[in-house]
DNA sequence: CTGTTAGCGCCTTCAT
DNA sequence: ATGAAGGCGCTAACAG
């Protein structure tokens, strides 16, 4: 690998020089700049980014936390963080959280001694507090689906509340009246926020909001499955069932088909996220989008700026919108 | 951020012997070390990941080119370099390839220019000649799902043929005698391979292989559809399907669906790849396991032997098996 | 076993 | 507009 000493001298001209018209920052006699681009070309001169970063104290990369890589959420997170910043020569390292508090302390920690420039992330289980102490650590960092308090700018957010109300109102809509709902974990803001949406929906359709017919899991597939089992099993009727995400509400169809219910006549059923499966399951489900490679863009654009000094439009809340297929249908008492 | 010269300054000591009980190479007075490391624990010290590469002219980070990430598929994959990769502090670094020649090279570019220790690689486009070169320019490759003449060593691989072979020996033990076949794109190495599998099957049983049954898709989900409607208008009888991966097979499933056919009854349906959502599929696919995940695995143990001195045993060939589910079923006549 | 001294390749004042 | 020189933080001979 030829250095920047070596393009020099072939062109004749000091070091200075050739970083000059290779930052293009300050300017060059035009006969110079020309030896330089030539010598560079006969060298096929590659600047190397290991003593730029030194010199500078920039890496051009981009520290990145997911749960998870094999998740068709995140992997749609990721493709649009990766080729906005790519697209600016700047790089992502990717970690993985795991939904664990220690693992994405660990991965943040790992993250900041490859002195990434910035953090995009997708936390799940660090504190508030514990990120706000880490933007105060002048590291500037975007969160992606989260919301914190303190941190206005750096979250890029969903509406939650109405994507819940959304997918509760088409229910209303198709004349369904007793509807269940198999949330998220508590603990997890967007969790309740759906939930939230969905007892609007309710209230607004003037009917009430039934402790019996809401089941608490914890956005797994499994969780599907048990949130109906369970709520069958409380001997209330309803003849739509809304899932705070789309693995839930997978699950649930299966588990309904395994118990000999056709879909959608015994069962309407709603999920959440219009990940990329939700038009594999059969029938095809009716969901709530979730344009998580838009937010994901918008958080990359906001590092851009703060960070690069770009200048690029951010918008800090998305709206969900409903996406209608075939697990929903009119209620025929 | 405090430098390894404050912290020899702080125990008193050179700042050799600090380097020295960082990396723990060579041995250091006990006395010594322990004022070191006391040091380091009062400042918070810790080293600059950046100035250390510049010195020793290593990244400790391995580029990953993938086609895409948001592919259940390829999520596996990373998910398992990353994991077996970060667990030796070692970081990666991802980049796309959106199985295009142009950015498949340029992403590889980038991951030179980033001084990647290694690269890991699912490379679709890229030609055998221009990684044999990559790799004679010194730069450690391993190569997951291809096979190169020339980098025996670098190349993990997954027996396709006994996979497509698998496939259809199971519909053949079902019954089935007329079993038609969606190919993957006859540019690729792996589709070959499913397909001469295939034919192998059939042969063995003693049947004759008809080109008139076999469609030649580019794997997506649409491709699965085309064929199916293709095969059937070609107007010979089948009862059976092999895709040569679970994206066709979804597809032909779901235009099954919508031409009537009731499943698997009319149709039996295997896939290739066993990817998650093929669970999902109604009816359930049955399919070939791939397992990329150790596949992957073992690519990135592969790399840490050969650029990190590690000692792995390293396996190079992988083994198929069938996954039978429900889109499978008898042969009634 | 420890400290001194050069670099690693580049950027950036500082003079000229 | 150009060149010289110092430094980014660390590793690795080389002496002692």
């Amino acid at each position: 690998m030829p250095t920047i000493y070596e393009v020099a001298e072939r062109a004749g001209v000091s070091l200075s020089t050739v970083s000059r018209v290779l930052n293009g920052k300050s300017s060059v006699n035009k006969a110079l700049k020309e030896r330089v681009d030539q010598a560079v070309k006969e060298l096929n001169y590659r600047p190397n980014s290991v003593a730029r970063s030194l010199a500078n104290s920039r890496t051009d990369s981009v520290g990145v936390l997911v749960p998870e890589l094999n998740a068709p959420f995140f992997g749609d997170l990721m493709q649009a963080v990766e080729s906005t910043l790519r697209a600016q020569d700047k790089h992502v390292i990717i970690t993985v959280g795991r939904n664990c508090l220690e693992t994405e302390k660990d991965a943040v920690d790992f993250l900041i001694s490859r002195n990434c420039d910035a953090l995009i992330m997708h936390a799940e289980a660090l504190s508030d507090d514990y990120l706000l102490d880490l933007n105060q650590n002048k590291l500037p960092i975007a969160l992606v689906n989260r919301k914190v308090e303190g941190l206005p700018n750096a979250c890029i957010t969903l509406d939650n509340e109405k994507g819940g109300y959304l997918a509760t109102r088409h229910l209303l809509e198709l004349g369904h009246k007793n509807i269940a709902y198999i949330s998220g974990p508590a603990y997890k803001a967007d969790a309740c926020l759906r939930l939230k949406g969905h007892e609007r929906a309710l209230i607004e359709a003037g009917l009430s909001v039934n402790p019996q017919l809401i089941f608490n899991g914890n956005y797994s597939e499994e969780d599907g499955k048990i949130g109906l089992l369970e709520l069958m099993a409380r001997d209330l009727p309803f003849s739509a069932l809304v899932c705070a995400n789309d693995w839930m509400a997978s699950g649930a169809i299966s588990c309904a088909r395994d118990l000999g219910m056709s879909l959608p006549q015994d069962l309407s059923i709603v999920g959440f996220d219009d990940v990329v499966f939700a038009h594999h399951v059969f029938p095809r489900l009716t969901t709530v989008s979730n344009p998580v490679a838009d937010m994901a863009e918008m958080s990359a654009k906001y590092i851009l700026n703060k960070v690069y000094g770009q200048d690029h439009n951010v918008q800090h809340c998305f709206e969900p919108s409903l996406v209608v297929r075939e697990s929903t249908i009119n209620f025929e008492s």
